[in-house]
DNA sequence: TTGCAAATGCAATAGTGTTGCATTGTTTAT
DNA sequence: ATAAACAATGCAACACTATTGCATTTGCAA
């Protein structure tokens, strides 16, 4: 299975749901909410069982979490090899403001800006709004 | 006083909640939390009329909202022309992995990104992490 | 000063996310 | 294949952020 050697490269135990889980995300172009997981998965895994394995997957780096607009957490597998604590992701996350679909999209020159003196930059998120392909 | 003229010109009648709440962003220089203000504000006034207030404040372009790292609002005074649903903030929110203020900072030039195709871009946000000025 | 619309306070509610604890399930070593 | 050890799950309860409805009070314009 696909999903279990993910989980167990990351040094996790391959459970019914975090397999369900990764399928769910896999199979989904755009990052999911909670609310997203929670419906797909119906009544096979309780909200807490969701948001712990969520968690337990971004602490190992098989996932990533990008909050929207509203504040409201998504999550999308991460594309290149993040190892736990140790995220790479830079990339844009797109906000659709018709579909509210949250799309991980790639950035040819990701930029750097600046700091006024004082500041010290560790890490620069891009977050955009506009229309996606699919509402276009 | 400052806070009613403030009010008055973008159309609001001036109450004691409201022009403490103006006050107390104007003398604060970072984005400050619901938390914050309820605090701040004491047994003034309720938290309702707070969330009311600064909503009302946001949709005047008196004060724009922003979300930090955890998904919680913070707020602070525009400091440009912004009008009625038409923010104008090109400039970078800061947050402080110490202290977990959030600021907003100037961006002498404000980076563009490419969309790949389909893509329509309306609005682009730089979130920054790292430490800030007082905990440097 | 008075009347009306807007702002406030209070109570209740919705949604997101977390914690504690008993139970179940996965894995490792035998 | 089996048992022991430990991690994952389910359930209940809780914390926090934010919103809504309604009665009351207040700001402001006529």
């Amino acid at each position: 299975m696909e999903s279990t050697s993910l989980l167990k490269r990351h040094g996790l135990r391959s459970t019914p749901v975090r397999r369900l889980l990764l399928e769910i995300m896999d199979a989904t172009e755009h990052a999911v909410s909670h609310a997203d997981l929670e419906q797909k998965v119906g009544g096979e895994a309780d909200r807490v069982t969701l948001y712990r394995a969520l968690n337990t997957f971004e602490e190992h780096g098989i996932i990533h979490k990008v909050l929207d607009r509203e504040g409201v957490a998504r999550f999308a597998l991460c594309m290149d090899n993040c190892s736990t604590h140790t995220h790479v992701d830079e990339h844009l996350h797109f906000q659709c403001t018709v579909c509210s679909n949250v799309y991980c999209l790639p950035v040819e020159h990701y930029p750097r800006v600046a700091m006024p003196t004082g500041f010290n930059l560790s890490r620069l998120s891009l977050v955009a709004e506009g229309v996606c392909k699919r509402c276009n």
